[in-house]
RNA sequence: GGAGAGGUGGCAGAGUGGUCGAAUGCGGCGGUCUUGAAAACCGUUGUACCGCAAGGUACCGGGGGUUCGAAUCCCUCCCUCUCCGCCA
């Protein structure tokens, strides 16, 4: 099918160029283009159909070329073995077929060149959206699903938290850009234990009441796992990389290496559903958004989250998609933070998701709902890439698995709206009644 | 950082230039036997691509090279293990 150019494992060879590892259904691409692309149009990406054919048809007719000639050398090859082995003269035939090999290593040129032309089309595709997306450009056109709550009342003027973690004296933006840049923050005392708190709180929530394990992973990861998850080769410029050869990415989130975690793999049928909470920093470079979120702590380089990550049986996807999403619910439920649940249309939908849910929180501080959780099925976008697969009882054989994940929750970003909605008149933010024990008792931080 | 040993099918583990896609064992699947099960025995058991099919091609860590022919020889990179050094 649509070959690759061999999946570099490090040295100097792009890791993402993987053989026959298109995102979409090989199959799929091939018999029914236009269907496709016209799916695809919904999420904004124009399929270029001719040149994705032209491509392939060349493939192929080079493919079969180089096959013959390969078949012709290797019964030139056994004859040579066999004729000396009963004592014969081999040298006329090893004249013939020296010239073979000449021929087979230019059509493999030609062929690796139209594979690499193919492979850069292929990896670029994005995903397809699930029939029940929205159509729309941008997140003005995500649907709303749910409320849970409504906007915390307050009988004074909230402020938004960075003049509540100033006021407090316990986050401090400057000294993070002289010690690093802009978009990092230093946390001290109180606010840094409520924030992990807070991760301690998702951890065993997701543990003890929702089946999930957890798990520690790697920060740093190689070209392949992005490629695997979908970051690469498109995102490369949203992703820090490291200086060394071969280079180090450091993690965006956390779905990447846990997702990867089941690269090259096949899991048994009784392993499945596997599910992974996982906290970890992510880093974002966050390339073309300079203007954007500039105050605070919503849009930093470096933020922690605890994540979920599911890989399970393609039937079992669509359901999986609404358990985890109420996972991540659960924690602002517990938290009593108002929040609703959009579904993104297709304009806003992420390269490698079929179908996605934001959760948006209630943020007094800026007026308005702002995305901590976003919930996503892959199907077999990432499982393709990354070859993660289960075996099938029912065929006896190996296929490949959906993965979904979602946020449960980012943690800087529900620090945030925990500020921002347990403020009091004072300055003071309120320790919610599920935090308590994580703060030594305490209820209350006060500057 | 230095020295050495390795990377082979789901797993373990042979194979050092030619009928090797790869012995053997375990595991899996099917069968015989059994009231049932176990044991034993027999058979079967990788993935991908091209092809209606017959069949063909590729894959023995990655990449490159030598050769009529490479799992096997050479170069290079990555990874694992052991010992020494250093170190949170």
């Amino acid at each position: 099918m649509f070959g690759g150019s061999g999946l570099g494992r490090g040295g100097r060879t792009p890791g993402f160029l993987v053989r026959n590892q298109g995102m979409l259904d090989p199959q799929l691409l091939r018999s029914q283009p236009e269907a496709l692309a016209q799916r695809l149009a919904i999420k904004g990406f124009t399929l270029d159909v001719q040149r994705l054919q032209s491509l392939d048809d060349q493939r192929k007719s080079l493919q079969t070329q180089l096959q013959e000639l390969q078949a012709q050398r290797n019964r030139s090859a056994k004859e040579v073995g066999q004729r000396k082995a009963a004592g014969k003269d081999v040298a006329a035939l090893i004249e013939q077929t020296s010239g073979i090999a000449g021929r087979i290593s230019e059509i493999e040129g030609e062929l690796d060149a139209v594979r690499r032309d193919l492979d850069a089309l292929i990896h670029g595709i994005p995903n397809v959206p699930h029939e029940t997306v929205p159509s729309g450009d941008s997140d003005a056109d995500n649907e709303e699903i749910r409320r849970w709550s409504e906007p915390t009342a307050f009988d004074f003027e909230p402020v938004d938290h960075v003049s509540l973690g100033s006021g407090l004296g316990m986050m401090d933006f400057e000294t993070a850009a002289k010690i690093t840049g802009s978009r990092f923050v230093v946390m001290s005392r109180e606010i840094a234990k409520l924030h992990r708190a807070l991760i301690q709180f998702m951890l065993d929530l997701h543990t003890t009441e929702h089946g999930y394990q957890e798990t520690y992973v790697p920060y740093l990861v190689n070209s392949n796992s992005l490629f695997g998850t979908g970051q690469l080769p498109k995102f490369a410029e949203d992703q820090f990389m490291t200086a060394g050869d071969p280079a180090y990415y450091l993690i965006p989130t956390a779905e990447v290496p846990v997702t990867n975690l089941y690269a090259q793999s096949i899991v048994s049928e009784e392993e499945l559903p596997i599910c992974h909470v996982c906290h970890t920093p992510c880093f974002r470079s966050e390339a073309g958004s300079y203007g954007k979120d500039t105050r605070g702590m919503i849009r930093q380089h470096q933020f922690e989250k605890v994540e979920l990550v599911q890989l399970v049986r393609p039937d079992d996807s669509w359901q999986a998609l609404e358990e985890l999403t109420g996972h991540a619910e659960t924690v602002l439920k517990r938290l009593e933070l108002p929040y609703r649940v959009v579904t993104l249309c297709g304009g806003d939908l992420g390269f490698s998701s079929a179908k996605t849910y934001d959760l948006e929180v209630w943020l007094p501080g800026q007026n308005q709902y702002r995305e901590i959780s976003s919930c996503s099925n892959f199907e077999s976008f990432q499982a393709r890439r990354m070859q993660a697969r289960w075996r099938n009882s029912e065929s006896g054989k190996p296929e490949l698995l959906h993965t979904l994940n979602g946020s449960g929750l980012a943690v800087g970003r529900a620090l945030v709206a925990l500020m921002e909605n347990y403020q009091d008149e004072n300055g003071a933010v309120v320790v919610p009644d599920v935090l308590r024990d994580y703060m030594g008792g305490l209820g209350k931080i006060s500057p």
